[in-house]
DNA sequence: AGCACGCCGACT
DNA sequence: GTCGGCGTGCTC
């Protein structure tokens, strides 16, 4: 008899389909089971989702005789675990996505794009790589058995590796006593775990032997590591393979991440969801990767922003992976040595007393080695002349250590940037009155604008201060920088017979392929003299000789009109000032230096990362957070609009804010102390990035203190949000971002 | 989101 | 006479 299932396939939310379509099946299919269906014209990969039982009449509007039969079963592929299906139920409704989009979102292209029969042959070729002798082992009809082994495991137990009595390990380095209280605190606590330990205070060891704690314990388990971007770790990736590879062979670790070509993702994600691998190294897509057997997941360098997904769905794999492993009752270690706030602020005792932090905190200090942290300057540019780049400290600084022959690194920060314009004569910036942040400079229609509140007035023709008329933009270019740099070195170079040699890391100077890399390289080798780069050349690199960071043009993100800026700042240049001074040998003789320019010197952040002070920083922001009810003290949400002009865009979300703001009132008259009383809708305001190839982009803050009820309010949102796109013919697409992370 | 259908402008 | 622009509408 055949029976209906329904099925996950890549329907958006903003179609008026429903997350799950039914079709007709010979057998009853358990729910993760791969299938092909028809959808339209074409035919797409699904995911079985309700093991349904007996026929029933399908939810969502359509009659059991329109119903179309699935293609097929993708055979050899156990089910996706019941944990898959949670993480992706849970993803989609906290990301405002549908089902399908999410669950379609982690599956390699090639399940996707190959037909049933190509997919079948890719499987085939893949296990006989594996096992040849045991390769031609016939696979049981996995997808045929009843409903009841969707709650079994879904490992296949013959393609699974030998169940191999735990291996000794040969000998894993010393640990210091930090990282063995560290390794006690993981392994005698169901976590969540941040893991706070600052730069070199072997936060890896630390990981690598909680995971081989665990393999110890089960022969099967496997571990999930997250890093921001793949390739800026090319030294923990070594450093997994070096230690796993001779335990559990060369085909225990996989890379999972956008870089790879279609074959090699599909190869990862088979090698994972088969149990092959052991342990899944990847960005944070790999996230929705199947991991049946997951038991940890470690999430490194939690605090980068890389972990939020921009665009499709909107998801932060740092989140996820919390939640993930409370599902499948894993352990999570987030590590970093500047946390994100919100998790800082998780891992920190409660103000009520008796409620505990929702992340076990371990702090691992020290760093290890002789290795000491770099002797922080400023410069207070209110002293040094007008439009000075390199001001006369630094420049001596520099070349007393590049006569040593040590090497500079100098960082941009050209995140968060924003026109903000600056009085040049007293310093009066355009703060918004509304707000804790900036207006920003709109070159359009020469306007200031405040990207929170929307508020708007004309740029002033003088300083309201001081009257003034020297009105600047704060900010300066890198080519600029390394031309002055170039001109303030020569005479030295010429008194030391060579010349120095300057090069810049950017997004404009690295578009050649491998150019980075060439960089980075004869970085490496002591070629280079001074490295100019943004945030890039700041991450994970162990340049041995580098003994002098400086950071030029920091004070831009003081007052960037997003509050994340600061935070940001705040951890790129802990993260900076972490490349100085790696060597020991160099840094006896003469500690290394951090050099940063500012007209605030006296400003909280500089005055805490002078003492690598970390935990005051957090305090500070936190404090300032909570006076202002910004996260993690309350939740956000950005109602994205995309339009073919302004009057489009603002129209739509004018008249989003209105009917929005009626079902808030409405929901207090109704219910006084209802759920939505706590609910701010902010005004329209244009992006950031207000036109892009053309297009004019918009957006509206909600905010609550409440995320269940943001949540809720939310899901209401829906139904205007299509209705209004029909309305307003120049929309192009609207998009929630939950939990935006920049402004 | 895809993808088809459909109805108007510049091309061999 | 067609190729191709993107507006509209549908997908169990």
């Amino acid at each position: 008899m055949p029976h209906i299932v329904s099925v996950l396939v890549p329907t958006p939310k903003q179609s008026h389909l429903p997350d799950a379509l039914s079709y007709w099946a010979e057998n009853d299919l358990c729910a993760g089971t791969l299938v092909k269906v028809p959808l339209g014209p074409r035919e797409v990969l699904g995911i079985v989702w309700h093991a349904s039982t007996a026929p029933h009449e399908p939810k969502a509007g359509a009659r059991t005789t329109d119903l179309k039969w699935i293609s097929c079963v993708i055979e050899g592929f156990p089910a996706l675990s019941q944990g898959w299906l949670e993480l992706v139920a849970f993803s989609a409704q906290y990301y405002q996505r549908s089902l399908g989009e999410v669950a379609l979102w982690g599956m390699p292209p090639q399940l996707k794009n190959l037909s049933a029969q190509q997919i079948q042959k890719r499987l085939e070729r893949w296990q006989q790589q594996l096992s040849p002798p045991l390769g031609a082992k016939a696979r049981p009809a996995t997808n045929k058995r009843s409903r009841a082994c969707a709650a079994q495991d879904p490992v296949a137990l013959d393609t699974a590796p030998q169940s191999t009595p735990a291996r000794v390990l040969a000998t894993p380095p010393l640990l210091s006593a930090e990282q063995q209280q560290a390794l006690n605190d993981i392994g005698a606590n169901p976590g969540p775990f941040l893991l706070f330990g600052s730069t070199g205070s072997g936060k890896t060891e630390v990981y690598l032997q909680a995971i081989q704690a665990l393999f110890e314990r089960d022969s099967l388990a496997q571990a999930l590591i997250m890093v921001p971007e793949i390739n800026l770790t090319p030294q923990l990736q070594a450093r997994v393979r070096e230690r796993f590879a001779p335990l559990w062979g060369e085909h225990s670790i996989v890379c999972l991440h956008s870089g790879l070509t279609p074959a090699q993702r599909l190869k990862s994600w088979l090698a994972a969801h088969f149990g092959q691998a052991r342990v899944v190294l990847g960005t944070r897509m790999s996230i929705f990767a199947s991991i049946p057997r997951l038991q940890i997941i470690i999430v490194d360098e939690e605090h980068d922003v890389s972990y939020k997904q921009q665009e499709g769905a909107r998801y932060s794999a740092r989140d996820l992976a919390v939640y993930r492993a409370r599902l499948e009752n894993a352990r999570v270690i987030l590590g970093s040595a500047t946390p994100s706030l919100e998790s800082w602020h998780h891992s920190q005792a409660s103000t009520v007393p008796g409620v505990k932090p929702r992340y076990q905190l371990v702090a691992m200090p020290s760093r290890i080695g002789n290795a000491s942290l770099a002797q922080v300057h400023r410069v207070d540019m209110n002293h040094q002349p007008r439009k000075t780049v390199f001001s006369i400290p630094l420049l001596k600084a520099i070349e007393s250590r590049l006569k040593a022959r040590e090497q500079v690194l100098i960082v941009l920060n050209r995140r968060g940037y924003a026109p903000v314009l600056q009085c040049n004569s007293c310093g009066w910036k355009t703060r918004c009155q509304h707000c804790s942040a900036f207006k920003v400079f709109h070159k359009l229609d020469r306007t200031l604008r405040c990207h929170h509140c929307g508020q708007t007035e004309r740029v002033p023709k003088a300083c309201p201060v001081c009257a003034d008329q020297d009105i600047g933009m704060l900010g300066l270019g890198t080519q600029q920088l390394e031309e002055q740099l170039q001109a303030a070195l020569l005479s030295m170079g010429q008194e030391l017979g060579r010349e120095m040699t300057i090069e810049r890391i950017d997004a404009d100077s690295t578009q050649a392929k491998g150019s980075l890399e060439e960089r980075l390289e004869r970085m490496h080798a002591g070629d280079i003299d001074v490295l100019i780069g943004t945030q890039m050349i700041a991450k994970g690199h162990d340049f041995r000789r580098v003994t002098l960071v400086a950071a030029i043009d920091v004070d831009q993100a003081l007052f960037s009109n997003d509050f994340r800026a600061c935070e940001r700042l705040f951890a790129l240049l802990m993260q900076a000032g972490g490349r100085a001074g790696r060597d020991a040998h160099l840094t006896l003789a003469r500690p290394s230096e951090m050099w940063l320019q500012t007209h605030h010197p006296k400003h909280a952040l500089f005055e805490a990362l002078k003492t690598h002070d970390y935990v005051r920083f957090a305090t500070d922001q936190l404090r300032e957070r909570a006076l202002a009810n910004m996260p993690p003290f309350s939740s956000q949400a950005l109602i994205r609009v995309e339009a073919r002009t302004a009057h489009a865009a603002l129209g739509y979300l004018n008249e989003l804010h209105t009917q929005g703001s009626s079902l808030l009132q409405e929901a207090s008259e109704l219910e006084p102390g209802s759920s939505f009383e706590d609910i701010f809708l902010y005004s329209a305001v244009p992006m950031q990035m207000q036109k892009l190839a053309n297009v004019e982009r918009y957006q509206l803050l909600i905010e609550s203190s409440s995320r269940a009820h943001l949540q809720r309010f939310l899901r209401r949102l829906h139904e205007p949000l299509r209705a209004l796109k029909k309305k307003h013919p120049g929309v192009l697409r609207w998009v929630i971002d939950v939990d935006p992370q920049s402004l």
